[in-house]
DNA sequence: CGGATAAAAGACAGGTTTGTCTTTTTATAA
DNA sequence: TTATAAAAAGACAAACCTGTCTTTTATCCG
């Protein structure tokens, strides 16, 4: 009932890098996963799907780093999950049944039908942008920490 | 954003004996696994930490096999998650940030906040007998079906 | 007691996720 | 052009989850 780790430091970097990129042009893996107490090289390989994903940039050598585009802020949170290989429940049974339908239902579709909807309404309602504004000032403070 | 197989597999044995109970004082792992079309000897380990979170009684032996006690029926949703592992994420943070707190949330507390307590309700206030009852009678179609 | 039955326990294997390290590729500046 | 810096790519290992099989333990019945 948790987001993977991965996605969670997808997440964060993303929103790290965002932020940086308000007042400088790029940043560097060693600097995010340090500030954020992120494994490396590890952190490296999601930002690179992150990038393949489409919704942030790379340069390689020097001066180069990450930065965001004109995709980034308006990125969902729905979007990152696909990136990350989150599976999201919508349409799938909480109880890992075949399929979630209303015909034949498992012993919990009335339950959680209608959580099911919002979270996924959160989800993709709520974007990079967003998350960053809301977030300010101590934002940093709420991506570092563990 | 789902539930982990192990916990699919312990609700729907732990429903599944409740169910047989109305009629019958035992069931063996035999006869579970393959109504429910589930791991034979999986379904072993998962019903093993029914019984010894002390929300199912079993017995060896000739005419043995696995049963209610007082406590299955009232077992929530909540007791099971704990029994299984799953992480929930009452006091939890999704982002799998150290713990879940208002004073310096993750960039993503605010959006879940609601979601997470509405969840966390569902499962706490969901129990076995619940969901026997309420799935009366085409019941076993409900849980058999994979 | 002895044989049969069924859960419990243990050993092991495959897959996925997470994490670490090394090598390769690309870009920059001097 | 050469040295350097940084991401990308690849090889590998540890941990966890799931699944299979074998051995042990408890129980019942004759
Ligand atoms: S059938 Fe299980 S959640 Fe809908
Ligand atoms: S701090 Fe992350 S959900 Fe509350």
């Amino acid at each position: 009932m948790v987001f993977s780790k991965s996605f969670g430091y997808a997440l964060r970097g993303l929103l790290y890098v965002a932020m940086i990129n308000e007042t400088s042009p790029r940043v560097q893996l060693d600097e995010i996963s340090k500030k954020l107490a992120v494994p490396r090289y590890f952190l490296g390989k999601v930002m690179k799907k992150l990038v393949k994903g489409g919704v942030l940039k790379s340069k390689k050598g020097p001066y180069g780093g990450f930065y965001i585009h004109e995709k980034t802020l308006s990125t969902t949170l729905l979007q990152l999950t696909a990136i990350t290989g989150d599976t999201i429940m919508y349409g799938s049974c909480v109880l890992r049944f075949r399929k979630c339908n209303a015909e034949n239902p498992c012993p919990l579709h009335r339950q959680v039908e209608f959580l099911k909807n919002e979270w996924q309404n959160v989800l993709a309602s709520t974007n990079i942008g967003d998350l960053l504004k809301k977030n300010h000032p101590d934002f940093l403070k709420s991506i570092a920490v563990i």
